[in-house]
RNA sequence: CGGUGAGUAGCGCAGCCUGGUAGCGCACCUGCCUUGGGAGCAGGGGGUCGCUGGUUCGAUUCCAGUCUCACCGACCA
């Protein structure tokens, strides 16, 4: 579908770009930065913003990318309510769950409501009312709409607002298979969208976080400043985000001689690192010791060799808990007897579970906390000294870990911004509502969904991220907010703007999107404005070049410049734009 | 919610320590000048100094409380 994004003379004199030549001193990072100063946006309160007309134009034209592609994946756009009500999230069980991020309030007859923070209950409630048979399916529905998160800590501009553009798609299906396929055809829209957008992204294996289901993956744009840490394999396909990656499995046992148990003195020596240096060991034959307390109080140790890190999702999701906190000292004390620093498996006060990471089953003559201040033990082997519940993969991998997928490959490191998120639901969603449908057999079955969600501004947000420099934005074409500007040197020249007028109106005809800056401006400022709003092509007309029947054209991305005869200008313009629009298949 | 910092003109800041009712740069308005990289000159408009209370003859300044915002941790498109 073709939605018209202007119906008016682009003219910049009667348009509205309040740019900004000061960088604002709360806006932390760059795309935040610019979408300001090229006057995209607004902030209206925390989190909330006004889409000025060029951000605006953005997100239309990103909009329609994800249009396009959602409709040639077969789904089809709706569009939900933002208000909800209480019923259909206690019905789910996510209304006590999901916490102050969801924004309740009620209305006059004291009926209670929230903001929608994303759909699931809404459209499978729709769906179970309308869909009966097997026949109906595969469905899979989507809409591009406005949600509202509470945010603990909104920030950076448009990447983690509280209200947000949202796309989000639902699929159903008869059964796992059928949701399988229904999955593919979104990852593969997803893929498209991200290259048409020309973006630098990978797609990586994600945790599910509080929407569930079974397995999810992440799309997530390639930038330092990104809030999420990634891992690629070098070698084969594998990606993660790293609350996700596994780590690569360490099998080799040792086989030292097993030496005996021995408690050393070890005073004021409470980190790994000082306990290794002080017994002259190294830091990867130390045992590292972790108490750990869920929401409702339950705690559990966790081992992990000296030198790695523990990765708290997987130890939450293992044991299945809600929420995850390190225990306080008050709680440790209760367990081991001992303050932090000298913390161990051996001699607990407590039966609580000992959760050691994968590596620690093939380590021998460890050195360990004895639970008693400034007491270790050396030669500590599991087995004799200590028992564990369980060999988990509780460890955050690192930057060249071997691949937990090929025999070859090393995991590399990198930040990203998640704009995109599809999950595998199962029946989570329709079992809780009870979204049935009856197979061929005349059989009652459940509903098997996905759900799928690309962040509308957070994107455009994170390609100004990936393509701007010291003059500003850089737009990919495809979401740039005009293709082209014109600019006219001197306006009180009328051969100039007469010239430039024509060509704006050549260009427009050709269905260029192109911005006349007609402005009675000192050309200084002109140029700055078209750099930082990051406009693809210049044109410029100014007196000398007319002269000789000749206009410049510059490249905003590689600062490119070129000299056009006049006539040649419309058509070389529309020839270089169509040239990279060309889409992926 | 915890930790840190900040609220003075549209934006960026100074003044506060050592109380006497506010200033700078940019932006804005008028005029002149200027027109290929945010020019120059002259004139001008705009502030209950976040809010409430206290101390004081007098508070932007000192004290207390409160609100808001930003940054660092858990959440997430």
């Amino acid at each position: 579908m073709d939605v018209p994004l202007w119906g008016c003379l682009m003219f910049y004199s009667r348009y509205f770009i309040p740019t900004i030549k000061e960088t604002p001193s709360d806006a932390e990072v760059i795309s935040h930065q610019l979408m300001l100063r090229a006057g995209m946006i607004r902030k209206l309160a925390s989190g909330i913003y006004n889409y000025l007309p060029l951000g605006l134009r953005s997100i239309r034209k990103f909009e329609n990318i994800v249009r396009e592609e959602m409709n040639k994946a077969d789904a089809i756009e709706m569009l939900m309510p933002s208000v909800q009500p209480a019923e259909l999230w206690q019905e789910s069980g996510r209304w006590a769950f999901y916490g102050k991020e969801l924004l309740r309030f009620k209305d006059r007859k004291d009926a209670e409501f929230c903001m929608g923070p994303t759909h699931e209950e809404v459209i499978t409630d729709m769906v179970r009312r309308e869909i009966k048979s097997y026949r109906q399916m595969p469905l899979n529905f989507y809409q591009i709409q406005t949600k509202f998160r509470d945010e603990i800590r909104p920030r950076f501009g448009l990447m983690r607002g509280r209200e947000f553009i949202m796309k989000d798609a639902y699929s159903f299906d008869v059964d796992s298979h059928a949701a399988d396929l229904s999955y593919n055809k979104m990852f593969n829209a997803y893929m498209r969208i991200f290259e048409r957008c020309g973006l630098n992204f990978r797609a990586v294996e994600a945790d599910t976080g509080s929407i569930g289901g079974s397995s999810s993956h992440e799309f997530m744009v390639l930038a330092d400043s990104g809030e999420d840490a990634i891992v690629s394999c070098d070698a084969c396909r594998y990606a993660a985000n790293v609350e996700k990656a596994e780590s690569p499995l360490f099998s080799a046992v040792s086989s030292a001689t097993i030496e005996p148990l021995q408690k050393v003195l070890t005073p004021e020596m409470k980190t790994i690192a000082d306990v290794a240096s002080f017994l002259k060991i190294a830091v990867d034959k130390t045992i590292k010791t972790l108490v750990y307390v869920s929401d409702a109080g339950e705690l559990a140790m966790a081992l992990l060799r000296g030198d790695h890190e523990l990765n708290e999702l997987k130890l939450k999701n293992h044991l299945g808990w809600d929420e995850i906190q390190m225990a306080t000292e008050e709680q440790i004390l209760a367990c081991t007897g001992s303050p932090v620093g000298f913390l161990g498996p051996i001699g607990l006060k407590q039966d609580i579970p000992v959760i050691a990471d994968r590596v620690v089953q093939g380590m021998t003559n460890v050195v360990l906390g004895a639970n008693e201040v400034d007491q270790h033990y050396i030669n500590a082997n599991r087995g004799r000294d200590f028992e564990v519940s369980g060999f988990v993969d509780i460890r955050t991998v690192e930057a060249g870990d071997a691949c937990p997928r090929c025999d070859s490959g090393k995991l590399e490191m990198w930040r990203g911004i998640e704009v995109g998120h599809v999950f595998k639901l199962g029946t989570k969603y329709s079992k809780a509502l009870n979204a049935t449908y009856l197979d061929a057999n005349g059989r009652e079955q459940i509903v098997f969904m996905g759900c799928y969600g690309i962040g509308i501004g957070r994107t455009v947000a994170a390609a100004i991220e990936q393509n701007h420099d010291e003059n500003g934005i850089i737009f990919p074409i495809a979401i740039a907010p005009f293709h082209c500007s014109v600019v006219a040197v001197n306006t009180k020249d009328a051969g100039v703007m007469a010239a430039a007028e024509e060509i704006y109106f050549c260009l427009e005809k050709l269905g260029v999107e192109v911005l006349f800056d007609d402005r009675d401006e000192r050309p200084g400022i002109k140029f700055k404005d078209n750099d930082l709003i990051g406009i693809p092509l210049r044109i410029v007309v100014g007196s000398k070049g007319l002269a000789e029947g000749k206009v410049e054209m510059k490249i905003r991305s590689t600062g490119e410049v070129k000299l056009l005869v006049l006539e040649e200008v419309a058509t070389t313009i529309k020839q270089l734009i169509d040239a990279a629009l060309v889409h992926p298949e």
